[in-house]
DNA sequence: TCAAATAATCGTAATTTTGCAATAAGGCGT
DNA sequence: ACGCCTTATTGCAAAATTACGATTATTTGA
């Protein structure tokens, strides 16, 4: 992370490849719903809306925020987070990606 | 898994939560990567474009299997893998579920 | 200035995941 | 039937991740 907070890459697929392990933990996956439906950036919210201790939690949001899905923004004593629209709308190009004139090898039904 | 081989899934929660458990980890990430690219289903290839043992390689690909994003089919002795363009379909529906209609509430330069 | 409130970081224990060897299981050719 | 090849499964050790309390830092209001 430096200075401007934004996460930097040294190539495109590493950026991914965090990306998906960031929202691989149900813990910071719950997270992120949490954010997409309460577009109004909570902090302590978070915590309050889970079990678990406010370290752990501030620990995954930083694994976010490192990954690019989310931004957080000191506002006072405390910290405003929402999600990073750009990071998603870049996820979903990657996964394209993945799929760009992909024809499946195996589908079932097929050859044999 | 059922006699299908179509996973199912309680939630459609839990079924986006486990296909993004599936693609957090490194070496799956690298699987899914691997069947972008070759088309041509394989599965001891994958195996030989790794450093890992056989068993590791499967259990990787029973992951990616239980989560819908990859199809294994048998042919004779071996096994065609090939990527499931249906479940990362579905999987960028969802993503795009989260970003519906989001405004960051905290964006760099907003307010303040 | 002091206490209260919020959040980040650090060290460590508990849990989970991963990787491997060994083994089992099924298909193919002879 | 017999090896040979490919893949799946199992049990266990190693490695990585996660969760927590304690601590630190910062802001706000009295």
């Amino acid at each position: 992370m430096n200075a401007t907070m934004v996460p930097t890459f040294s190539t495109e697929k590493q950026r991914l490849a965090k990306m998906l392990k960031a929202l691989g933990n149900p813990v910071r996956f719950q997270i992120v719903e949490f954010l997409a439906n309460n577009r109004t950036c909570i902090t302590n919210d978070i915590v309050r809306n889970t079990p678990l201790a406010q370290s752990t939690v501030s620990q995954h949001l930083k694994v976010l925020r490192e990954a690019g899905l989310i931004q957080g923004e000191i506002e006072g004593p405390s910290t405003c987070y929402c999600l990073d629209p750009d990071g998603f709308g870049w996820l979903k190009t990657q996964i394209d990606g993945w799929l760009k004139d992909y024809e499946p090898c195996c589908a079932p039904g097929k050859g044999k």
